[in-house]
DNA sequence: CTGAAAGCGCTTACAG
DNA sequence: CTGAAAGCGCTTACAG
């Protein structure tokens, strides 16, 4: 029930012998302080037992000391990794995370952004493809500092980090390209993610350059999760005529393609090749190691945090965009095309 | 710059024609209002946009319906669903999460810890092992509601959920007896963890049982994840006498386990029994599919927040403690014991 | 049913 | 280098 044995920064002047003013400076790292003076409060604070309150703090015009953080959810590898970054790169700057997730709910996301920016947070990083038309206005016109991490946004005027899609799944499908395969195809992310997209575009265009433009059944909806990946390649190798390889939009669908060709009786590489996107942990874990294009997730959160701690540190400072490399990491999934007479064989066992 | 657009309490009151207290009143969905009144206020918040300011909220003496979780990472499957679960009944009580982590540095616990309690949650749930004793009295003293998930604590009057570690360890244990193995070997946990350490005596207990005391060195340290697993394991197979079935205290180990017996061109069930403790999703996916001891994990986390909830609507109700039964689930990863000429050929092909 | 006023714990000009 | 005072936006007795 006693609610008020919460020590004051009048508490500390009085046994301090001080004012409460100095009692502030001091917590704040104020410099132009008597030594003598630091000392008697510093001993005060000690004794006392002495934390700021947050919520005083920040209303009366301080910081909060709190990065706000609006991810959808924590499910997937790639988004533990890259709160993983986040987190990192939070702590080490001395400040606190506040994560929030939406679990994919309409309306919360702005909600979330409306209440962090009401004085919750110094700042916030947002990584959910979400509709920002919502909120990003009052971002801007309560000034809070944010950065966006993956996500379109017309207007170039906020910050944000991504990486190089299109040009890594272009890359990669030259690889398998380059493997001897004609038959790729590429299963998709969530297409409300501009990362999704992109990558659908370095992959045709790598295809076009081979001469190979009609690639509309070859490319097959899915959303970055596992189960979407297993389901998409179930049809896909259920096909008359199936692909030699498949490109999945991340490696957690290549997951799901490998156990569908476990599943089949099918060997990868040696039936089939299989490829994915993202390089979370455990694709150089699984067996066979997947080939993949990596990106470098933890550098992200990273990056995304110093770029929102510049810009709390000194506002004003204009919008900056990020855009990170990814590289092929080629591991064991990936091989030559088995020829026909072995697709055949495994693709129609039960014809 | 222009910090100062945000709409107050008294910006509503204006335009609807009433003082602020009543507007107050209607944000807190007070009852004895006229309807008439009600209907301006809601009218003019409406049409300002209207957010109430958490930090002036709660500084106030209200509440700021944000519940801190505390963990030590966000890594793993085990912490993944039960976070899943936890923010599942945090947001369906219309209140906020705000998780906070420590990644282990030592001190990081307690800081935030005093931090929450210092006004910026209405309760707390603790789901890391940790030196309670550091900081649960600064929460008792500012009566700051609060639940522990899966931790040891003596004094028996603070709120907690586990699950019967003991008993589930047990039973697992004589799923493998039954099965007609004796050369069982345990990968614990982390032993800073309580169930870690429960998990050993149940195994003990159903080994002593069936006449098999001499348990020690067949007990090996692991420390919940992955690659612990994997080193174990790998120890373990060299072995002169290797065992016959491996018990991982956790799923995570039994995947590292899994990976060991492959790379040593073992089979399981056949040449080695692996079963693990969790059922975390990936268990029901990996080939072969994982015998496990299943604990509700995500229902661990609706406790715990259940729990807090009541506390914080009517404080003083006593700590309760809730303990969830697990059980055992078969699958494929666990079979009799293979004979020793087996064994021997695949334990010691290169001696 | 409604308003005026004090107070939550802190920060920040303003003086000195 | 330090203090007194106002104010951040809200809630809550206290009156009426």
């Amino acid at each position: 029930m006693s609610d008020r044995d919460q020590v004051t920064i009048f508490d500390v002047a009085k046994t301090a012998g001080v004012s409460g003013s100095t009692v502030s400076r001091v917590v704040n790292g104020y410099e132009h302080i008597a030594p003598r003076t630091r000392a008697k409060v510093l001993a005060a604070m000690e004794e006392l037992g002495y934390v700021a309150d947050t919520r005083a703090r920040s209303l009366a015009g301080g910081k909060t000391n709190v990065i706000g953080v609006l991810v959808d959810g924590m499910g997937s590898a790639f988004m533990t990794e890259l709160l993983r970054g986040i987190d990192d790169a939070i702590s080490s700057s001395g400040m606190d995370m506040m994560l929030c997730t939406t679990n994919s709910r309409v309306g919360k996301e702005v909600e979330y952004a409306t209440k962090l920016a009401n004085g919750m947070v110094d700042g916030l990083v947002v990584a959910i493809p979400s509709e920002l038309s919502l909120y990003l206005s009052t971002l801007k016109d309560r000034s809070v500092p944010h950065v966006l991490i993956d996500i379109d946004n017309e207007d170039r005027d906020t910050s944000m980090v991504k990486v190089d899609n299109r040009s890594g799944a272009r890359r990669m499908t030259e690889h398998l390209l380059g493997l001897g395969h004609r038959r790729i195809s590429m299963i998709t992310g969530n297409l409300d993610v501009e990362s999704a997209r992109e990558r659908i575009v370095g992959f045709r265009e790598a295809m076009a350059d081979a001469g190979l433009v009609d690639t509309d059944e070859l490319v097959v909806p899915g959303d970055f999760n596992r189960p979407s990946g297993y389901e998409a390649a179930v049809e896909l190798l259920a096909r008359p005529v199936p692909p030699t390889a498949i490109f999945a939009s991340s490696d957690e669908m290549a997951f799901g393609v490998m156990r569908a060709a476990a599943e089949r009786g099918m060997l990868v590489p040696e039936h089939l090749t299989v490829v994915g996107f993202d390089d979370v942990p455990e694709s150089s874990w699984v067996q066979p190691a997947l080939t993949t294009v990596r990106q470098p997730i933890q550098e992200i959160g990273r990056r995304a945090i110093g770029l929102l701690l510049d810009e709390i540190r000194s506002p004003g400072g204009g919008a900056v965009s990020l855009e990170l490399k990814t590289s092929l990491v080629a591991r064991a999934s990936s091989g030559p095309p088995s020829d026909v007479g072995a697709m055949q064989r495994h693709t129609a066992p039960q014809s």
